[in-house]
RNA sequence: GGGCGAAUAGCUCAGUUGGGAGAGCACCUGCUUUACACGCAGGGGGUCACAGGUUCAAGUCCUGUUUCGCCCA
């Protein structure tokens, strides 16, 4: 058995457990158990992207609960998968082509999907091999792509179903355009954004008069498609101008003024350009009032046919500009004001959204959201932090129509044929091509040709919980693991996503797709920042991992993710964790050398509480009795970092600083107390191994499998080692007691040489004039204890004793007084240490009296809290006497 | 404009039904105490943003204000 390395080095050991957990298949569930099903579909990543801290935190929280509740004998499905991700992937394979100046259109459809399909394999394997570095304990047997054949069939069906039921149509609308991608978007994928711009006024003359209608715009450019000015039927200013014309310049178009209530007197001049082609409330007003509708721009937002010849081809900002000059050279621009409009920028490209006229396909989400709604209201799907439900409500109460076409190739393309008789506008819908001698209901025609748009990406994403399953098959994966258990995603994709698969799971299923949606932070820089590689402040998790381990990131991660609240992610902080994956490596090394050849051990807990245990043994059981039970807990309400960091407590501050340090005498006595002791270390550490193990796996697996070389277990994983739950250590509520007594003392001894300046190597003598008889023996018979930790040569324990001459001096909670012996030269010092402990108690008691000299508190405060301060004040004042004496006998 | 969240030690943050202000990091002092210097022991440091209110009692509950962040329009 080789002996651990000194230093833990992660890279060493997390290469090898990987593959190891696949070949033993451990990570796969099965469609049919016993156990009880646990669910979770993992949020797919692009399939071309790279994974970064985002990735790093969800795949963490999701393996911590796959994990812990494998272990706790679920049957627990984590099933992997990635995302087309349309426009993105595109795009970059766009950006590729262009690199060597072939465009997707040189290519054609099926040369340029040829090209994606190859990228997509390339990077496929890329995301997978990042995620298996993370430890992500997933059933890759199950892993699904978007695209795949059984997602699109679900994709398809889904489309056709809603058809049918009227859930889906077509319709010519009002859409946000990309010109930087030349798709149309949903509403979501548009940000808005406050961006400085300008007002201008253009004056428009008025048909048959001299008068000039000045109107105040921020898009100068769109006047060209201008069909109406209106005004507030109320405006005295303007009444007089209603039912006239004007006569659009540059265009030299007669368009109406009419009055509408809509208008903001309050705003610009009072008088509104209306262009129903290229601004969404236009378009409704240009309704109401049977404007016409032109549309001026392109795909790309340039100037088309219908302007004057002049401007077509300009990009609409070059156009701004040219119609400003030549409104300018006419008289007719008033002037111009600094403005700050909200703009809307494509997410992707960045490029201004341009609202253009357009006949797309829409899903009618008003009925499915409301069975959303009411599932979130009656607790079938609870969100976590709870207060994410009121976003959620926001907006699927006031939920918009769902642009789900895309004029993109990569995708899930429409499963849509129009029938190609000139004027018919006859369509056939259905999962696969019209069949042979199919003819148009309306035309009798029979040439179809398909749409050639996709779907938005997260029409298919809306059906993962389901379609990953198996759906529309009937599988026994759907029975069994169909609603899932918990939805592990960002905040940010609540409406993007989550919603969307409520939607899509209540109307195919029947039933919510998942009970629990636990929704994580956004991971920042440390100063708070979004990291972006724009800004170049990106953590890229692989890095971390390469200096500090998965583990310490994993650990790191689970720590700083309070419920509610953003990660500033810090470098030292995981430098901190690194540390402790070290001392848990050195705490195990510790005991395996203290191991001897040949001796049975038992990790058992019944078999180890059959052994005559010592007070420290018990002690340290029933803490880790505690710990454990925290954790659990903790999990239970998805707290990660309370989960966490009490096992981080236990392990370090606990097992480490304290038992094995009481265990060092023990240890090398000959018998049953030696190997008790090597029982209890083996035993504990087996438990915190494996309560750590859905934080830290690999560390964790690698030490427990060197355990079992010693224990007779080896070969058999972690992964599969029950998760303690705390109900086989029974509570040790003396020993517990008794042990805090011990280190208050051992405290003590050792604050009064650090705080007179003595050597702690330094042995000294010791006296302790216990509270009473009963104390004193609980404290010699723990002696052993005090003077090992401590560092004291000589100890006397005894009521009543005296306190001896040029000796320091301390007094414990239970009003045991503790004297340290040393040279006369150092009193001074003590003195100091006397007087600032007088004023620590005095600051404490002050605040106890203050309570319980209000007869208002003694009467209506509950009896037990007044008890308390009692107890604590007549501690606090027994603590004051014993110190003001000491003091008094130092002068 | 509407909504949500945050403000606690130098930094990052815990603080679950109101009842003696905590952790990690950083800082200071001392230490080759044979598991670990990725360590050990000890220490300093807070008007819990501000102003009111409820209560015997408020970091915690209520109201308002300020600052910051996010979402929706």
């Amino acid at each position: 058995m080789a002996e651990l390395k000194k230093g833990y080095e992660p890279q060493a050991v997390e290469s090898k457990w990987y593959e190891w957990w696949m070949e033993q298949g451990l990570f796969k569930a099965s469609d049919h158990s016993d156990k009880p099903p646990y669910s979770i579909v993992i949020p797919p990543p692009n399939v071309t992207g790279a994974l970064h801290m985002g990735h790093a935190l969800t795949f963490t929280i999701q393996d911590i609960l796959t994990r812990w509740r494998r272990m706790q004998g679920y049957n627990a499905l984590w099933l992997p998968g990635t995302d087309h991700a349309g426009i993105a992937t595109q795009m970059v394979v766009e950006r590729e082509l262009a690199k060597h100046g072939v465009s997707r259109f040189d290519l054609g459809r099926e040369g340029f999907l040829k090209e994606v399909w190859k990228w997509k394999d390339q990077y496929h394997d890329r995301i997978v091999r990042q995620m298996k570095a993370m430890g992500v304990s997933v059933d890759w047997d199950r892993e699904r792509f978007t695209l795949d054949e059984g997602l699109s069939r679900a994709v398809r069906r889904v489309f056709v179903m809603l058809y049918e039921e009227g859930l889906i149509y077509r319709d010519l609308r009002m859409v946000n355009w990309s010109p930087g991608i030349q798709t149309v978007l949903s509403d979501l994928e548009v940000e808005q954004r406050e961006t400085p711009g300008h007002l201008w006024y253009m004056a428009y003359p008025v048909e048959g008069s001299d008068e000039k209608l000045v109107v105040a715009t921020t898009r100068p450019e769109t006047m060209l498609g201008d069909t109406g000015v209106m005004v507030h039927p109320e405006d005295p200013r303007y009444k007089h101008l209603i039912g006239k014309h004007c006569i659009l310049p540059l265009a030299n178009r007669r368009i109406p003024i009419f009055a509408d209530e809509a208008v903001d007197l309050e705003f610009g001049t009072g008088a509104v350009k209306v262009t129903p082609g290229h601004d969404f409330t236009d378009f409704e007003v240009g309704k109401r009032h049977n404007l016409k509708v032109i549309s001026i721009f392109d795909k790309h937002a340039r100037l088309n046919e219908n302007v004057p010849e002049k401007y077509q081809g300009l990009d609409r900002f070059e156009a701004r500009d040219r119609i400003v000059e030549d409104l300018q050279a006419l008289g007719l621009l008033e002037k111009i004001e600094d403005y700050t409009v909200a703009l809307g920028y494509c997410q992707r490209s960045g490029t201004v959204v341009e609202p253009m006229v357009s006949k797309q396909w829409f899903v009618r989400t008003k009925p499915l959201a409301e069975a959303a709604i009411r599932a979130v209201r009656d607790g079938r799907t609870q969100f976590i932090p709870k207060h994410w439900e009121k976003t959620y409500f926001h907006w699927m109460e006031d939920i918009r129509d769902w642009c789900i076409s895309r004029q993109l190739w990569w995708g899930h393309r429409i499963p849509v044929w129009y029938c190609q008789t000139e004027g018919c506008d006859g369509l056939y819908v259905g999962e696969n091509p019209p069949p042979a001698g199919y003819k148009c209901p309306k035309c009798g025609g029979s040439a179809f040709e398909q749409d050639q748009d996709v779907l938005d990406t997260w029409f298919s994403s809306a059906l993962w919980p389901f379609s990953t399953l198996g759906w529309p098959e009937d599988t026994e994966a759907l029975r069994t693991f169909y609603p899932t258990t918990v939805m592990e995603t960002g905040f940010d994709i609540i409406f993007f996503w989550v919603a969307r698969m409520m939607m899509m799971g209540l109307h195919f299923m029947k039933d919510v797709p998942f009970k629990t949606v636990y929704l994580h932070a956004m991971v920042r820089d440390e100063k708070g920042e979004k990291m972006s590689k724009v800004k170049g402040n990106v953590i890229d998790p692989l890095d971390v991992i390469k200096d500090y381990g998965t583990d310490a990131l994993r650990f790191t991660l689970a720590s700083m993710t309070a419920q509610g609240r953003d990660i500033k992610m810090s470098l030292d902080r995981v430098a901190g964790y690194k540390a402790f994956m070290n001392k848990l490596w050195n705490a195990a090394r510790f005991i395996f050398m203290n191991l001897n050849e040949g001796e049975h051990y038992t990790t058992d807990m019944k078999e180890l509480l059959g052994q005559p245990l010592a007070a420290q043994d018990r002690w340290i059981l029933n803490r880790l009795r505690m710990a454990i039970r925290d954790t659990n807990h903790a999990l239970e309400e998805f707290r990660f970092n309370d989960a966490a960091s009490r096992l981080y407590q236990f392990t370090w501050h606990e097992f480490c600083d304290w038992y094995i340090e009481l265990s060092k005498g023990p240890l090398h006595e000959q018998g049953r107390a030696g190997l008790t002791t090597r029982n209890v270390l083996l035993t504990v550490l087996g438990y915190t191994l494996r309560s750590l193990h859905p934080f830290i796996p690999f560390i964790t697996e690698e030490i427990w499998q060197r355990m079992g070389e010693y224990t007779g277990a080896a070969g058999q994983s972690i992964m599969v080692a029950p998760y303690p739950d705390g109900s086989d250590i029974p509570e040790f509520a003396e020993e517990d007691r008794q042990m805090a007594a011990v280190i208050e003392v051992i405290t003590a001894i050792r604050k009064i040489k650090a705080e007179t300046g003595l050597p702690p190597a330094q042995k000294v003598d010791c006296m302790i004039n216990a509270g009473d008889e009963a104390i004193a023996d609980m404290l010699k018979a723990h002696q052993d204890k005090i003077t090992a930790l401590a560092r004291v040569s000589e100890i006397t324990i005894a009521p009543g004793l005296q306190r001896p001459p040029y000796s320091a001096f301390a007094v414990t909670g239970d009003g045991s007084r503790i004297f340290v012996p040393m040279g006369k030269e150092r009193m001074e010092q003590e003195m100091r240490r006397l007087q600032k402990a007088i004023d620590a108690v005095a600051k404490d008691l002050k605040k106890v009296d203050a309570k319980l000299s209000n007869p208002r508190f003694t009467q209506r405060a509950p009896a037990d809290v007044v008890q308390k301060q009692q107890r604590i004040r007549d501690e606090l004042m027994q603590k004051m006497d014993a110190l003001q004496k000491a003091m008094e006998a130092m002068k």
